[in-house]
DNA sequence: TAACGTTATGTGTTATAACACTTTATCGAA
DNA sequence: TTCGATAAAGTGTTATAACACATAACGTTA
């Protein structure tokens, strides 16, 4: 048999899969407010498919807490408690310093000067005020370090957590950025993997979790105190 | 208005959430092997729905991580490889290590009494050799502990992580029942927990779901060596 | 005007049909 | 017998229709 090496023909992805993504893109971008009912109608309808893939998608994102179920099966966008709030930072310490300690040790040279690179490009777009591409390159700061750790399934999970609080981030990131402190934060994390210090990693990166938590924390009682009472 | 004070009408759940459910179950009672092939269509026609809600189920336990996508979109039980076993349990050490910690402090004595009563339960199922028990009480003695910890997510998240690992806990249960070495470890738990001594517990949980971690890659090497390879 | 019943609209749920693609079975030719 | 083409069955994907239930709008009545 002739062996031709070709390469594999790319499947477009379902229909399901795409409405699944463009959520996920409009729950952290910020299009959504928390408490939004979410109607299967109206995102088959603004995305053009039919209600079968909206559904599923839809169900999907419940399944990933990424949506919750309201009151008579609506879905919304799930407002953030002070609480959950603190057990998601809990759980977010506990797995990026898991994933970023062992980042420390297996990310090459190639990766880490990439990620290096993102954080100064996310200095940059801070201090230009840009916080659509600051929130970008967070993003990629981070998962930058945590693609390190060789984990699929607890980045998978990472990710999850992360779309959790993503509404919040975008709504509070302009005060949050301008933070001397979080971009120091991001340093001491830079240098420590420039080091391969895992330790210090770890460290650094727990510190910035749980920094800019309490910020995150301090602006939810700022402007919605009744979000001690939601669920 | 004459307020009569009736009890609200029970929702019957939906087709969908009762077949996720039911391939829960039959994930963690050991009904399929791990590789095995899933089709929507079977699933349909042997629960008695028509494909919608079986296909929904199925995206949805897909999402939970508990089954994965094959080739050509097929849905399969996943096989455990040895590096993806690494990789759950030192999610879990993480995971279940904070929620066993936070639970130490919280439990009220109600609770306790339950939990150990629970693994009194094990250890009398686990001598008689009754192995489905056994996995039954030894679930209600780490989720009654974790339950403690009043953290949804996180408490979800784990269930998530012992839906992946269930169907091999099934296949390998009667070698590793019996060893004494895991009564031990739940006595030190059990102990641990009846003083409240956070610490305490948390290491003998983390040395449990270690020690039985080494002993499930142990019969996968043996029983499967082409694990090592497996995706 | 306020309370209530009625109708209309919106919404989640489920079944079914149609389509494209893959896998398996079948069968004829070398 | 074996190889390869063709037919058949299987399977995932998606749209649509029908149904039950919830909510909103509307008007009627006291």
């Amino acid at each position: 048999m002739a062996v031709h090496r070709l390469d594999l023909i790319e499947r477009s992805e379902t229909l399901t899969a795409q409405v699944a993504e463009k959520l996920r893109e409009a729950l952290i971008g910020g299009v959504f407010a928390p408490g939004d009912k979410i109607t299967i109608r109206a995102v088959a309808k603004s995305l053009g498919v039919s209600l079968t893939p909206a559904r599923e998608a839809l169900s999907i994102l419940a399944a990933e807490g990424a949506l919750e179920f309201g009151a008579n099966r609506t879905l919304m966008v799930p407002p953030l408690s002070i609480d959950r709030l603190a057990e998601i930072t809990r759980i977010r310490i506990a797995l990026e310093g898991l994933a970023a300690e062992r980042a420390a040790r297996l990310l090459d040279e190639r990766e880490i000067t990439r990620i290096v690179a993102a954080n100064e490009a996310l200095t940059r777009a801070t201090k230009a005020e840009d916080f659509k591409g600051a929130i970008l390159r967070n993003h990629e700061f981070y998962f930058g370090i945590y693609r390190g750790c060789r984990m699929p399934t607890l980045i998978k999970m990472i990710e999850g957590l992360w779309l959790r609080t993503g509404t919040y981030v975008n709504l509070i990131y302009p005060a949050f950025g301008l933070a001397r402190k979080g971009i120091e934060n991001h340093e001491r994390a830079a240098r420590a993997l420039k080091a391969r210090d895992a330790e210090g990693l770890r460290a650094a990166i727990e510190f910035d979790i749980r920094y800019s938590a309490e910020h995150l924390e301090a602006e939810l009682r700022a402007k919605q105190p009744e979000a001690l009472k939601l669920a």
